[in-house]
DNA sequence: CCTGATCCTGACCGTCCGGTCAAACGTTTT
DNA sequence: AAAACGTTTGACCGGACGGTCAGGATCAGG
């Protein structure tokens, strides 16, 4: 909406530090369960302070949100409806796994909201992300029906990926308790795992 | 642990609402974001009264916990090393589809329980949770190695099965956004494409 | 070195939180 | 009918919550 740019560098540091900590604590509590304080001596800072550089709890909350849906539909948005329909497909895959990976408190925090019903960003489910599923759904319908890959519900297919990538990242807790210390990482097993399924389900 | 037989039937009926509010209430924000009084309210009783029948919040949320594991771990119970790999897979996962479809506000306690990072049923995913899935897992293993169902990792093969049907409950928001209102109920999707996803997996 | 803008803090406010308690209300038993 | 027991409530407590404010510290530019 609004372009923000912080003026000084202090100002740069200090949103970061208070964004990256309320990333954690929204994360792991949601929004109602996190507490100002807790995300001020997270960040470093005093409350008082933090609501020098943020207006509002739901401030802080909505800069999170508002920035997250972007990355997270880009590895979607790469889907190239010219390329080679398995490896396309593969391709997300990987790239969304990569991210519960490499981005797992951004995945609680969509699964926190989505949890609680999705009061803030409902509307972008319904329009933004809604538009962009159909479109890839379609290129995908495509590809089914050229013979291409396998016959198979596009928006299901979408939904597994979904599922199964940040499965991961969402329930890593329980992932890294079943398997034990001695498996090694969940995150490479998985990825194996993951080729094959997709593998099997789309080859014609 | 301890048998809770309720004497009388106004208590059972209390105790009854209480839990039933409370699994509203916890599954859509959590242990911290949930309020006795919300609780109590949804419940049609004084907080006071509330704290007649259980002790603390802690004491519902656990009793809420505790009860969910059991029937949570059944479907997987019931998984049959003597019968046919393939239709045994299949009805363990719609059994937990069924699950996800029938009960998702336990689904979504669970889940905000493990996001959460699992502080108060830990132990018994280290404990309970991973022994029968070390079971179930051999049971498969067992299966691949005789070529009955095609090579596949047992753990990751029960994770998908959990993402992929425990996707429908918690992410129930996202799925009908994405899906809109005209294309059906999203569970019948799902069990067409949940049993065709993993009939290609494990046919040899 | 002064000055104005930016940055930071201690003290505080009203509200809500989990939980307690004594007393009142109902119901069952004798 | 009254004693005994189970149930419900209003009033209340100390602490934590989100947020405010006046003023002090710190920094940048002249």
């Amino acid at each position: 909406m609004s372009s923000d740019p912080p003026r000084t560098r202090i100002q740069r540091r200090n949103r970061r530090a208070i964004l990256e900590a309320a990333l954690a604590v929204f994360s792991q509590h949601g929004f109602r369960g996190a507490t100002l304080d807790q995300i001020a001596a997270e960040a470093g800072l005093s409350k008082p302070n933090l609501l020098y550089y943020f207006p509002s709890k739901e401030a802080i909350h909505e800069t999170l949100l508002a920035g997250l849906l972007e990355t997270w539909l880009d590895p979607l948005r790469a889907l190239d409806p010219a390329g080679d329909p398995i490896e396309e497909i593969l391709g997300y895959v990987r790239r969304k796994l990569a991210m519960s990976r490499d981005f797992p408190r951004e995945s609680r925090l969509f699964a926190n909201e989505i949890l609680q019903g999705a009061p803030r960003i409902g509307p972008t489910l319904d329009g933004e992300l809604k538009s962009l599923v159909d479109e890839k759904a379609a290129v995908i319908a495509g590809w089914s029906a050229a013979g291409r890959i396998a016959d198979v519900d596009p928006w299901h297919l979408i939904f597994s990926i979904w599922a199964l990538t940040q499965h991961y990242a969402d329930f890593d807790v329980q992932v890294r308790a079943v398997l034990g210390p001695d498996r090694g990482d969940p995150f490479d097993g998985a990825e194996r795992h993951l080729v094959t399924l997709f593998t099997r389900l789309l080859t014609p």
